[in-house]
DNA sequence: GACAATAACTGCATCGAGTGCAGAATTGCA
DNA sequence: TGCAATTCTGCACTCGATGCAGTTATTGTC
């Protein structure tokens, strides 16, 4: 790795860590990417040329856990089924939220309720997510799973937990308590799998 | 009705009118919210005392479905099961997409993969429906269904047909014909209830 | 170590979305 | 007709985002 790009990383890191900052003390809409720049020590116009948008600040990560949940994937026994395959993925996602010590995990959390731009982006990254492991999930079972089912498959799994982890966190209202947020994953992923095994 | 609501109504829609002539012909970025105001004889400014923002109006109708799909839950049969009294309102949901005759609906369709943040908005508001919905069929089911697990089963549901439609809707590339779009919805609604029925 | 090529950084000008404000125009009602 | 309540509108402004052009830093080569 050449100094170019170690200096890249180090840059970046630092943008990610100005904007938690600046997000924890001030807020999202109230935090503008001049100020994050400011704190970077960085030029205003150089920020975009590492992040293409304001948002995708808080989602520097989010490509790793798929990458993970792929990887999950590819490790499937000879004859397992593909609904546990697909629950071991999911679980590898849910468990990077023990991430959930990173500061921005947390501040997700937090803004996913209260700033549309970043429940949009959220929403439209899972969607994307959900439909690159339906498509490795298909691959994985050749003859055996359409490209279609998988995508059902998927979305009846991801969708229930996340609509069990809606209601929880509503509940939860106002917390950013790690611990609690995690425990409410595994709370949702419980009830998840129970409602979708007995229809 | 007074005039004053009669003459607001009739704003709304040439506005709508106004957006869809111009998105259809130039595309949705292209398109500025001057020229649709311009275009509705109205200024600029008062644009957005009708839609808070330019996404909206892409979204106009919405409320109703969820009004239509919430309207199916309370209409359940005395020992209707859960899983029945979400389907079917689903469906409703679905049959709305008859509404499909509007162009709008055919914009949302194609914007959808085009437009990032269209696609975000559509993320948050079917989530938020979602919501909804469970809150709704949880209370039609007092003791028998916590507002968890209606999250889940209502979730599961939508995220099946959403992710079956993903994949069907990305082989259709392309077009926006109507018939097609209805077309795979059915056929996702079909492949989501049989993953969904045997797991 | 000097040098050219390449990549990265930066300020500047610009555009479009969205908001607050204050005054003009319109409608409702007596 | 006259007055109050709404609504419309232009104006000024903030902020996110992009294109451009000039400067600076890094790299590989001689």
């Amino acid at each position: 790795m050449s100094l170019r790009d170690r200096k890249r990383v180090r840059t970046r890191q630092a943008i990610v860590e100005a904007a938690t900052e600046l997000f924890e003390k001030r807020g999202y809409d109230e935090t503008t990417v001049a100020e994050i720049a400011a704190a970077a020590e960085i030029g205003t116009r150089t920020f975009f040329s590492y992040f293409t948008s304001k948002e995708e600040v808080m989602f520097a990560e989010s490509d790793a856990r798929v990458v993970a949940a792929i990887k999950a994937i590819a490790d499937r026994a000879p004859d397992e089924p593909p609904a546990s395959v697909l629950l071991r993925a999911l679980r590898t996602v849910g468990e990077d939220s023990d991430d959930m010590g990173s500061r921005m995990a947390a501040l997700r959390v937090r803004f996913l309720r209260t700033v549309p731009a970043v429940r949009g982006r959220a929403a439209q990254i899972q969607f994307d997510a959900q439909r690159e492991i339906a498509r490795h999930l298909a691959a994985a079972y050749p003859g055996e799973l359409t490209e279609v089912q998988a995508g059902a498959l998927t979305g009846a799994f991801v969708g229930a937990v996340t609509g069990a982890l809606a209601v929880l966190l509503d509940d939860l209202s106002e917390q950013d308590d790690p611990a609690a947020v995690q425990a409410a994953v595994r709370e949702a992923t419980d009830i998840a799998l129970a409602v979708y095994l007995k229809p």
